[in-house]
DNA sequence: TTGTACGCGTTATCAT
DNA sequence: ATGATAACGCGTACAA
């Protein structure tokens, strides 16, 4: 096995001082370009690689940035998360930088995580998932100018800082115009709770479609927490009205889920669209609203990186579109 | 903001020396109890956490370990490396290393990622998943004394490296005695062409339990790639056997996903138990082995941190048994 | 293009 | 047995 290749190996190869030879990696513009060949010439032939430890311990900046990987809940929506990593990673890796995964059971317990890895390793930035109102983590990040960038609106305050996201109410708007092109009118929604940024998103794309329609959502919306077995008892109640739906549009997978159990034999049939396309979606058929996950991750990628390796400007966040993927359910 | 606590900030406030602090941390028990803690309440008022890149420069370990995450396939399997990946980084939090991911598409590439992770990052340790016979990368890491641990075993030398795996053939076993005991006696397999361990182990859990009870399998496997249309197309081709099984055993749940829309119509209806026991097949009710995920995560933290921590041996491979999770399906 | 100091924790050496 | 001092690792900032 070979000798560790530091920059003086490089330099002493190639006939240039070490410093040149950083000179080479940091501001190649600034070096002859002879010399720059033959550092560069050196730099193949024996394999060498910067130090990032010695590197950051000049610069503070670790190339390293870290992302949170939740438990799996109800298994269903975990893909979600999965498929943002795999994005996170890979353009990450083109631009440069590695991720690091962490976990944490709550938001405070989150912060102490961002001491810890900004402490001990010097973080360069954080890639936050999941936003909600009056969220302590980004004022946390924020207060001390740490870089990060959120999928998920800051939905107090849209300009509080850099974020990505999907724009669910375009996502259950073109869901519910799909099943108003199919001629249904009385349309039910099935979500979460009012007060969640995400919840509340997806319902307005809903409700706001029919009130444009002209019809009215009253009565047609039941609210409960996320799950299969909720979704079914949803269902369940709104097919019990004296005027019942005749089609179903769902906050997510899990609970388009549950609906499709209750629907089951209802005749003629009652439509259920969910939301995230979960490989549960397309396992059974479910139609469902898609994320550009890997989209989003990349341009999460690509305004971390900009506050990184740019001026101190906030660069605009990016509200991506989701698409229906048409199934058997509806 | 308060400035950088270094060790010398420590120091100076303890009234003791640079060493005295560094001795605290690695070697307390060469320092007296009374200085011992004057040290510690000074680390802890001050809030001071050790430099990893400082560290790094002079022990050249990083306390960091690096696993690759796969681009979602068909989805259904993804969630498995899913919640390994979440075990991973909590057992290896507690143990004090930090988790790294990496993108490769094939085992060139990603011996060509090692080799980038180990001179950029000084990388301690790798975690590998799906091992497969004559693997390259395997061979790579241990020519240069990299330490790692596989989840999967070493198919062609069960001595040949630190490994972790789950009993496949055992979780088929108990699938096919399950079936046993219900009564059948013609007992289907589904499964992946021979040549692969994961799928060899699986498929000879089904066929020695066959055996073991009398019964002769011979006709009733199929082998494809993995896939709901190809479980299903399989699953088929068994049921229009002049003596078709009465119940299908398969390598996975998208098969066993593929099977139960063959046999939707049939009376009485066929059993079909699939494996890796997925959201999906928690889902739609199917019963499916489960793999102890969580552990086999830890145990592979576990076997890791003792060869960088310990003496250089190679501790005992881990073999954990799945469960049979029984569901609506069999 | 080059010399030199520097960042921060650890290891080796020396003093008490 | 402790504690203090010096050197070291590697890449970079700044001045020469």
């Amino acid at each position: 096995m070979s000798d560790k290749v530091t920059i003086a190996t490089v330099a002493e190869r190639a006939g240039v001082s070490r410093q040149t030879v950083s000179n080479v990696l940091n501001a190649p513009h600034i070096v002859r370009e002879e010399t720059r060949r033959r550092v560069q010439d050196a730099i193949t032939a024996l394999g060498y690689r910067t130090n990032q430890a010695a590197r950051q311990m000049r610069t503070g900046r670790s190339r390293l940035i870290a992302v949170r990987i939740e438990p799996t809940r109800d298994g269903i929506n975990g893909s979600v998360l999965d498929r943002f990593l795999h994005g996170l990673t890979e353009t990450g890796e083109a631009a440069g930088y590695r991720t690091m995964l962490y976990t944490a059971t709550d938001a405070e317990r989150e912060i102490a995580v961002y001491d810890d890895l900004l402490g001990s390793y010097d973080l360069d930035g954080f890639v936050l998932t999941g936003t909600d109102h009056g969220d302590p983590r980004t004022s946390w990040l924020a207060e001390r100018g740490v870089p990060f960038v959120t999928f998920g609106r800051p939905w107090d305050d849209l300009d509080a800082h850099c974020w990505v996201d999907v724009d669910g109410a375009a996502g259950t708007a073109q869901a519910t115009t799909h099943l108003l092109a199919s001629g249904h009118r009385r349309i039910g929604w099935i979500g979460w709770p009012a007060g969640s940024g995400v919840g509340d998103d997806r319902r307005a794309g809903w409700s706001d479609t029919l009130h444009a329609a002209g019809l009215d959502p009253t009565g047609l919306a039941r609210e409960t927490v996320d799950g299969i077995g909720e979704g079914e008892r949803c269902a369940r109640e709104l097919l019990a009205r004296a005027t019942p739906p005749t089609a179903l549009v769902c906050a997510s997978d899990s609970l388009a889920l549950g609906a499709l159990q209750a629907v089951r034999a209802t005749e003629p049939a009652v439509p259920v669209i969910g939301f995230d396309d979960t490989p549960v979606a397309a396992a059974i058929g479910l139609t469902s609203v898609s994320q550009p996950l890997g989209d989003a991750a990349a341009r999460c990628v690509d305004l971390l990186t900009a506050v990184l390796d740019g001026p101190h400007r906030t660069p605009a966040p990016v509200l991506l579109q989701p698409t229906l993927v048409r199934r058997r359910t509806a």
